[in-house]
RNA sequence: UCCUCGGUAGCUCAGUGGUAGAGCGGUCGGCUGUUAACCGAUUGGUCGUAGGUUCGAAUCCCACCCGGGGAGCCA
């Protein structure tokens, strides 16, 4: 007989009907004669509650056998539920064990641990409720980035994880190097010889593919990139990652305007479609994690984003009640608190503010008139702050290479990314969104180690 | 990297100079419909590591390691 997913079960399961279900025992509860377990497979929150009694075949043997953690698998007969907490259940003809879990050694328990703790264990917490639901909604953000911009006739680029040129001048990068450490060639100057390194010059884990989305958007219009990306910057903080995956979409013959239209359409689109696809999870995180999420996710789907721009922003902020910790003045970068004012307090729904100094943003973004400003915008949403930073790009090269040359950027690495000025260049605009944030801002986590399997961080790379 | 709080049983924590504790978990027993089952009993420790002060240190001092929260920076 077919194996059936729990999730399938518990949706369209029908009273009388045979089944087979696979899984992981999450509890068991034993009575006299009988025992009741709860087996989920995944598929979703919920598990399926079976019902063992001594008409299973060695009954006793296999009791003794399915602890916490166990791996089995049940056939019998769907049968509607004498108890309360759920409309179906299992009545067990034949169990069979494949694995044992030890509930001596075995540390996942019934009851609620730390998110700290489960992080050592990080091979074992999806077996929980909230890392399992944590890593449904990942893969459901995932799966509506992808359709977002599959139905618009996006094309995906794999923009390369190793790169000689270092995109934003910002952050520390890995080195990735074949040299043996311990025998570094040098050069007559004394300095490590990356000619005789595998690339013949330095070479880095990409920061941004950005750049070579641009490449690609000057063929194909509209692309997007969905990647890891690296920095190794020494940052211990509930919000960075050292690997982490980003999501940047570039659209030519597009501008700042455009590009916030996008940027609006695109997070109403993920929202809707995890809180469609992922109901029974979303109202876990609403109950246990944070009882605001759902009211956010509503607020993000149904209300237009403002839009204001930087020098409005600092006029509010100048004319706010609020004593704010850092000064407000124009030039001055928006800290997190003058982000959280405008977003939560003013205006209580997502703002995108627009048009920043061009001394805070880099050399890329396209100059306004008024040479002051550069066409950037940030989306600040309600409780998160920042989710998504883009521009409208500088397709000038006269203006590129002063703009290179005011910020002393290294240009020779990027030839090529000048090149596309040079030969049938185009206004073009993109933006880049964190994706684990995402993940962080749709369930509420409030550690991004918990909002990514294996979590690379300065001093941890187990798993 | 800076500030701050912490590290004691498998987990969550109490214990502030004098015999190392609780709840949960595990184990054993009981229970004919449980839902983090319940009831009873029981098990369990190199008090982060290394020094120091003291008659005596989980407790006071020093260094280091690790973790949480905040900041900076960002995504």
């Amino acid at each position: 007989m077919e194996t059936r997913r729990v999730a399938d079960i518990l949706k369209n399961g029908q009273p009388e009907e045979k089944v087979v279900i696979k899984g992981w025992v999450r509890t068991k509860r034993e009575l006299k004669d009988f025992a009741f377990t709860e087996v989920n497979d995944g598929s979703s929150l919920a598990g399926l509650q079976v019902v063992l009694d001594s008409e299973v075949p060695e009954y006793n043997t296999i009791i003794k056998q399915i602890n916490t953690g166990a791996s089995i698998e049940v056939g019998g007969t769907l049968v509607a539920s004498q108890g309360k907490g759920q409309k179906i259940e299992l009545k067990a003809d034949s169990v069979m064990v494949y694995g044992e879990a030890d509930p001596e050694t075995y540390p996942l328990q019934k009851k609620r641990h730390s998110f700290e703790f489960l992080r050592t264990i990080s091979h074992l917490r999806s077996r929980t409720n909230t890392i399992g639901a944590v890593f449904r909604v990942r893969n459901a953000c995932a799966a509506a980035i992808h359709k977002f911009f599959q139905d618009k006739g996006f094309l995906w680029i794999h923009s390369p994880i190793i790169t000689a040129s270092d995109c934003e001048g910002a952050g520390e990068l890995f080195t990735v190097t074949n040299f043996d450490l311990n025998k570094l060639p040098q050069n007559k100057q004394g300095q490590v010889d990356f000619t005789q390194d595998f690339f013949g010059k330095p070479a880095y884990l990409t920061v941004s593919g950005q750049l070579q989305a641009e490449v690609m958007a000057m063929a194909f219009q509209n692309v997007y990139t969905f990647g890891p990306t690296f920095r190794a910057e020494n940052s211990n903080t509930s919000r960075h990652l050292a690997e982490f995956w980003m999501v940047e979409p570039e659209m030519a013959f597009c501008d700042l305007e455009g590009d916030q239209n996008l940027a609006e359409e695109f997070l109403k689109y993920i929202f809707q479609y995890v809180l469609d696809h992922c109901p029974d999870d979303m109202t876990f995180f609403n109950k246990w994690i944070d009882k605001s999420i759902l009211a956010t996710a509503d607020n993000i789907i149904n209300n237009d984003f403002e839009r204001i721009t930087y020098t409005k922003a600092i006029e509010l902020l100048e004319k706010a009640k609020k004593k704010f910790e850092f000064p407000v003045e124009w030039g001055i970068d928006l800290q997190s608190e003058h982000e959280r004012y405008l977003a939560e307090e003013l205006f209580k729904k997502p703002v995108i503010v627009t048009n920043y100094p061009k001394e805070i943003k880099a050399f890329y973004m396209r100059l306004d008139d008024d040479e002051k400003t550069v066409a950037a915008m940030d989306v600040l949403a309600p409780n998160i702050g920042e989710i998504i930073g883009g521009s409208q790009r500088e397709e000038r090269l006269d203006v590129l290479e002063r703009r290179i040359q005011e910020m002393n950027i290294e240009a020779d690495s990027i030839w090529w990314y000048l090149d596309l000025r040079r030969y049938g260049t185009v206004p073009h605009a993109g933006f880049g969104l964190g994706f684990e944030r995402l993940v962080q801002f749709m369930t509420g986590m409030n550690n991004i180690r918990d909002v990514i399997p294996f979590p690379r961080t300065p001093l941890n790379a187990d798993f």
